[in-house]
DNA sequence: TATTGTTATACTCTATAACTATA
DNA sequence: TATAGTTATAGAGTATAACAATA
């Protein structure tokens, strides 16, 4: 959806975060793609890489339901890049352990998200592309940090069957 | 989801966007669905009062499905924001006629999107705001103007019933 | 034949609920 | 009792198909 604002108006942010993001979002997964991944497995496959991870931290770590966790896991461990090993001190939890070839794909896919990154940023010219780093960090940190609260969109809880 | 980019990578381009823009687009909702608007309804609103528009003319407009553009005129017009009238060139299409309720909530709405958009733009120094809305706006412009092909997400045709 | 608007429906995504096994 | 992980499925959003009227 775009043009919130006409002419006299304030100036469309919605439009251009809503652009910009989605653009990007297209070109990620398009370059992504090309090695087998989609982001969420990137981003599991990279914060698994750091340190031994249960998949509930990793979900809050990429801000994704437990649910969306278990599949995305199940595409790494079919694609052989991770797996699931038993935690040595909680039997209900299940470390993401990243396979060799799993961290050769990280390294790739990381050089794919920062190379999709800095196009964009060598795009502007260089004080323009430094500020508005700034300026959205501070959005991300202050005033845009937490979303609103859902208008009419409650998720109703389901019918019993 | 978050956190494209770990340490000594091109910085989180993906995680600002989506972020701010994801942000950005709660408060609008929540702040249009106080006088019972979504957000698309405000954009059919506005751009059907600037001139005399076809259903698919607004949907264009507004980069949605005629389909999704069905609903959101049914909305406007149980609202009585809006009426379908035929058009006195193409016996096929409906102008959408702005009630004067419609125009008076048009004004309002505008309003709300208006100072969310200024609000989120105080919240910054006033050389920031001005580079990021230069940045963002060079962005959608050349680099980030047209997304990518979508990779595998082909959406198959449906079955024949 | 192509296009506008409509209805109906299928697809994708994601969250909810319910469950098992542990804690 | 609460939590980790799993399965199944409901709900929201949206695109596709087919259609009627008209171009």
């Amino acid at each position: 959806m775009t043009a919130m604002a006409p002419a006299r108006s304030a100036p469309d942010l919605s439009y251009l975060l809503d652009h910009t993001s989605h653009v990007l979002r297209t070109r990620m997964a398009a370059a992504l793609a090309e090695i087998g991944l989609t982001a969420r497995m990137h981003c599991v496959l990279v914060h698994a890489l750091e340190e031994e991870r249960t998949q509930i931290q990793l979900a809050e770590l990429g801000d994704m339901d437990k649910t969306t966790m278990v599949v995305t896991v199940d595409a790494l461990e079919k694609a052989g890049l991770a797996e699931r090993r038993p935690s040595s001190t909680d039997r209900r939890a299940r470390i993401i352990a990243i396979t060799e070839k799993g961290a050769e794909v990280a390294k790739q896919s990381q050089a794919i998200v920062d190379g999709v990154h800095q196009a964009a940023l060598d795009a502007l010219p260089k004080d323009e592309a430094e500020v508005l780093l700034r300026a959205m960090n501070r959005l991300v940190t202050e005033h845009l940090a937490t979303p609103a609260e859902a208008p009419q969109g409650v998720r109703r809880a389901r019918q019993k069957s």
